[in-house]
DNA sequence: AACTCGCGCAACCGCATCAGA
DNA sequence: GTCTGATGCGGTTGCGCGAGT
C-alpha cells in the first residue's frame, strides 16, 4: 500500500473558496455527481487539489447539510458517542444526519471540551484524545455540574469493544436502548437508498464544440472543463468580455 | 481610534487504507 | 504479490473577527 503523493503544490489556489469556485464546483457535481475528486477539479475548471474539493463539497456544498445550532439532543449524542468512540469524527457524523466529521471535531474541540476541561478536577491527567465523561454523566456536563468522576478505564474498554467489532453495526446495537436513535437510523437508511437511486448522470459531449471551445484564448487554461462549468465561468464578470466571442472557427 | 488578544472555524497536511493494474 | 493512484480520516494550522484595553 504505497502512499499517494500529496497535491501538487504549484498552480493549484490554496486557502478560502471563492463564491464562484463553490459555484462551479456545486454544479459540476450536481450535473456529474461525486467521485474522481482529482478529475473532477481539473474538468470543473477549478484550480484546486482534489482533496481540498472533496472536502469542500463533503463539509459545506452538500445540500443536506446543516450549519451550527447544533442542538442539546445532537450534543449530548455527540458527548455519548465520543465516550463510546473516541475521536472517531467521521464515524460520529454518520448518527448525526446533516452534520459532517469537521464540525463536530471543532465543536468537540471549542465547546466540549472547554467545557470539560473547565469542570474537571485537579490532578486528572489530560489523555491524548481528551476523552469526557462516560454516557451516564452526560446530563451533569450539560448541566455544567460535570466533575472527575468520569471512568476512563470504562471508556477505553468501550472503545476497545468497538474497535473490535467493525464500524456502525456496533453502533446500532450499542443504541438499541430507544430514544431518538432510531429515528436516526431510520433516517440514515432512507439517505443510503437515496443515493444508491442517483447514480452518476453520465457527461453529454460532443466532439466538435469541445474542439471549438479548448482552442478559445478565453479558457485561459481551463481547456479541462465541462460545457456547464465554463457556461457558468462565462457568465461571471470576471470572464464577460469572452461572451460576444465567437467559438465557431 | 488603534492595538492586542483570544476564539472559532475553514482548510491544509500527513498518514492509512482501498482498489485496480 | 507488488505498485500506484484515489480516497478517507484525524490532527493541526492559521486567518478573520469580535471583545477588551
Amino acid at each position: 500500500m504505497g502512499r499517494s503523493p500529496s497535491c501538487p503544490k504549484e498552480g493549484l489556489n490554496k486557502g478560502a473558496w471563492t463564491a464562484l469556485e463553490d459555484k462551479l464546483l456545486a454544479s459540476y457535481i450536481k450535473a456529474h455527481g461525486e467521485g474522481k475528486w482529482s478529475d473532477l477539479s481539473r474538468r470543473a475548471g477549478l484550480k484546486r487539489c482534489g482533496k481540498s474539493c472533496r472536502l469542500r463539497w463533503l463539509n459545506y456544498l452538500r445540500p443536506d447539510i446543516k450549519r451550527g445550532n447544533i442542538s442539546r439532543d445532537e450534543e449530548e449524542l455527540i458527548i455519548r458517542l465520543h465516550n463510546l468512540l473516541g475521536n472517531r469524527w467521521s464515524l460520529i457524523a454518520g448518527r448525526l444526519p446533516g452534520r459532517t466529521d469537521n464540525e463536530i471535531k471543532n465543536y468537540w474541540n471549542t465547546v466540549l471540551r472547554k467545557r470539560a476541561k473547565g469542570q474537571a478536577s485537579i490532578g486528572t491527567p489530560p489523555s491524548k484524545s481528551t476523552q469526557l465523561p462516560a454516557a451516564q454523566h452526560t446530563d451533569k456536563l450539560r448541566d455544567g455540574q460535570l466533575n472527575s468522576t468520569n471512568n476512563n478505564q470504562e471508556m477505553s474498554g468501550n472503545i476497545a469493544t468497538v474497535e473490535a467489532h467493525n464500524g456502525t453495526q456496533v453502533l446500532d446495537s450499542l443504541y438499541s436502548d430507544g430514544g431518538g436513535t432510531d429515528l436516526l437510523n431510520e433516517q440514515l437508511k432512507e439517505r443510503d437508498v437515496e443515493f444508491e437511486e442517483n447514480p452518476m448522470q453520465p457527461l453529454a459531449f460532443d466532439e466538435a464544440m469541445f474542439k471549438n471551445w479548448t482552442v478559445n484564448p478565453c479558457l485561459n487554461g481551463n481547456d479541462a472543463m465541462d460545457f456547464d462549468s465554463l457556461a457558468l465561468l462565462l457568465e461571471t464578470d470576471e470572464f464577460s468580455f469572452c461572451r460576444n466571442i465567437n467559438f465557431q472557427t
